[in-house]
RNA sequence: GGGGGAAUUCCCGAGCGGCCAAAGGGGGCAGACUGUAAAUCUGUUGUCACUGACUUCGGUGGUCCGAAUCCACCUUCCCCCA
C-alpha cells in the first residue's frame, strides 16, 4: 500500500484539489509541500500534532517538507472556524510563541539540508509594501469569490474586519512564495483552511500559469461532531508543563467507545491492520484498545518511558495492587498550621481543585478520598507525620495526587 | 456622516430601584449505575474566617437610606440609512 491508499484508509485526507495528480506526487515523492501554524499559542496542541505525523508519514515516504511559522499571519488572525474576531496580539506574544513552536517541532522532525525546512513568513510578510502588493497580487483576488467562501460566510453575521478579511490572501501569498522559492507544489492544512489554500493555488495559477495542489486533513471530531483535543480548561498541549504525560494519557484513555478506532487510525503509526484486528472488539474490550491509544500516543509525543510512567500510574490507581509513579504535590513545612494540615487546604495545594470553596463542596459531596478512606468532615487535619509519608489524595474518580510535606 | 439597539456570573440568556450571588438552559464538577465509555437519575456550580461576611452584572463618576436596575461621560459590538 502506498501512501496515498495508506492516509485515505486511515481517514486523514478530507479533501483534494486533483486527486491523480496529489496520488502521483507523494507516491513517487516528488512533493515539496508545506504546512502552516499560527502560533497563537505558546505550545502545539492535538491538531498540530495530527499535521506534524502527517510531515512525518510523508517525509518517510521520500517527500519534503517545509514547516511554516505563522509569525507575519498571526499578526492578521485567521478567521476561519470562528464566530468572533480573534484579539490581536502583540508582537511579543508572537515572537515568543513562534520560538517555542520551534523546539517542539524539531522534537518530531528532523530539520536540515535536504531533510525538512522551517519557515517563517514574517520573513516575507512583515515588509511588504502595500500599495505594491494590492497591484501585485490584489488584482487576482475576486471579493465576490472570497466572500462566497465558507470560512467568510459564518462571519457575515456577526461581522469581519478588513484586517481578518486579508487573511485569505496572506496565506495565499505565502504559498505563492514557497513556490517560487522552493519549488513548493503541494499545501496541507486543517479542513478548515481549505478556501485558504484554494486561494494561494488560484494565485499561483494567476501569476505563474503554474499548477499548485492543495490537500485537506480530516478535522478530528468526536462522534458528536465536536472538535477533539480540547477540554473544558482548554486544549490538550503537547508540552509537558502545559499539560503533564500522565493527564495527556488520560485524555486519550478516556476517549468515548465510537471514537477509539478513529483516533487509532489518524493518530497513531500502528499498521493497519492491527487496527482493523481491534475494530473487531466491542464492549469493555475497548478499554484495552483505549489503552493502546493512550499508550501509543503519550509515546510519540513525550517519549516511551513517560509513556510507560503514564500506564504504570493509571493501572495503579484504577485498579487494586501494582504500585506506579503517581503525580506528586509537594506541600511546604511553612503551610502546616499547629503541625497538620487541614483536607480543605491539602486538596487546593495539591491543585486538585481550584479553590477552597469547591474542596469543600468536594468533600460534602463524598467526592475526596484520602489512603482509601473516605473524607467525610471538612475539618480533618493530617499531622505532619501523616504528611511526611505521604498520602493519596483521590478528588472524583479520576483525579488524584500523592501529597507529600517537604 | 446620520439614526437605533446592546454589553449580566464558564457560555447562552432572564432580571429593569430593596425579596439579587442574580431565573432558566447549556457546559463543568461530585454522587448512584457502569467498563477510567455512553445514556439516565440526583446534588452542586463567585470567594472566604460558610447558619455569617465579602467581591461581582463593559469602564468611570453621580443620584438615592439603598443601584445589575436611574443619570452623565467613556469603551466596545450589532443593526438600519449614506
Amino acid at each position: 500500500m502506498q501512501i496515498y491508499e495508506e492516509l485515505q484508509a486511515r481517514g486523514l485526507i478530507a479533501q483534494v484539489t486533483d486527486e491523480p495528480l496529489i496520488r502521483d506526487l507523494i507516491n513517487n515523492g516528488k512533493a515539496t509541500f508545506y504546512i502552516g501554524f499560527d502560533p497563537t499559542a505558546d505550545s502545539l496542541h492535538v491538531g498540530h500534532f495530527m499535521a506534524l505525523c502527517l510531515m512525518k508519514r510523508l517525509q518517510m515516504a521520500g517527500n519534503k517538507p517545509i514547516a511554516l511559522i505563522g509569525g507575519g499571519t498571526a499578526m492578521i488572525g485567521d478567521p476561519s472556524g470562528r464566530t468572533d474576531m480573534r484579539s490581536m496580539m502583540t508582537k511579543e506574544t508572537i515572537a515568543h510563541n513562534c520560538a517555542c513552536f520551534k523546539t517542539q517541532m524539531e522534537r518530531f522532525i528532523e530539520f536540515g539540508e535536504d531533510k525538512a525546512l522551517m519557515v517563517n513568513n514574517a520573513d516575507w510578510l512583515l515588509d511588504l509594501n502595500y500599495i505594491e502588493m494590492l497591484r501585485d497580487v490584489g488584482a487576482c483576488f475576486s471579493v465576490n469569490n472570497m466572500l462566497r467562501a465558507e470560512c467568510y460566510k459564518q462571519r457575515m453575521e456577526k461581522g469581519l474586519s478588513f484586517l481578518e478579511f486579508n487573511y485569505m490572501i496572506m496565506q495565499s501569498y505565502d504559498f505563492y512564495v514557497l513556490y517560487q522559492k522552493y519549488g513548493c507544489n503541494l499545501q496541507f492544512g486543517g479542513d478548515d483552511q481549505w478556501s485558504n489554500m484554494l486561494g494561494g493555488t488560484e494565485l499561483i495559477r494567476r501569476k505563474l500559469g503554474k499548477d499548485a495542489s492543495a490537500m485537506t486533513i480530516t478535522l478530528l471530531l468526536n462522534s458528536e461532531g465536536k472538535k477533539m483535543g480540547k477540554t473544558q480548561s482548554g486544549a490538550v498541549w503537547l508540552d509537558p508543563n502545559k499539560t503533564s504525560p500522565y493527564d495527556f494519557y488520560q485524555y486519550w484513555r478516556n476517549v468515548g467507545d465510537a471514537d477509539v478506532l478513529k483516533c487509532l487510525r489518524m493518530l497513531t503509526f500502528l499498521p493497519l491492520e492491527q487496527i482493523d484486528e481491534m475494530d473487531k472488539w466491542e464492549g469493555s474490550q475497548l478499554n484495552r484498545a483505549k489503552e493502546i491509544l493512550a499508550f501509543e500516543l503519550t509515546k510519540l509525543v513525550h517519549g516511551e518511558e513517560e509513556a510507560q510512567k503514564a500506564e504504570a500510574s493509571a493501572k495503579a490507581l484504577f485498579s487494586a495492587g501494582g504500585a506506579g509513579e503517581i503525580p506528586t504535590a509537594s506541600i511546604a513545612e511553612s503551610d502546616l498550621i499547629d503541625g497538620g494540615m487541614d483536607i480543605l487546604t491539602i486538596l487546593v495545594k495539591a491543585g486538585l481543585v481550584p479553590s477552597k470553596s469547591e474542596a469543600r463542596r468536594a468533600v460534602e459531596q463524598g467526592g475526596v478520598t484520602v489512603e482509601g478512606e473516605k473524607v467525610t468532615d471538612i475539618k480533618t487535619v493530617y499531622t505532619a507525620e501523616a504528611l511526611t509519608a505521604g498520602i493519596l489524595v483521590k478528588r472524583g474518580k479520576k483525579s488524584f495526587k500523592k501529597v507529600v510535606l517537604g
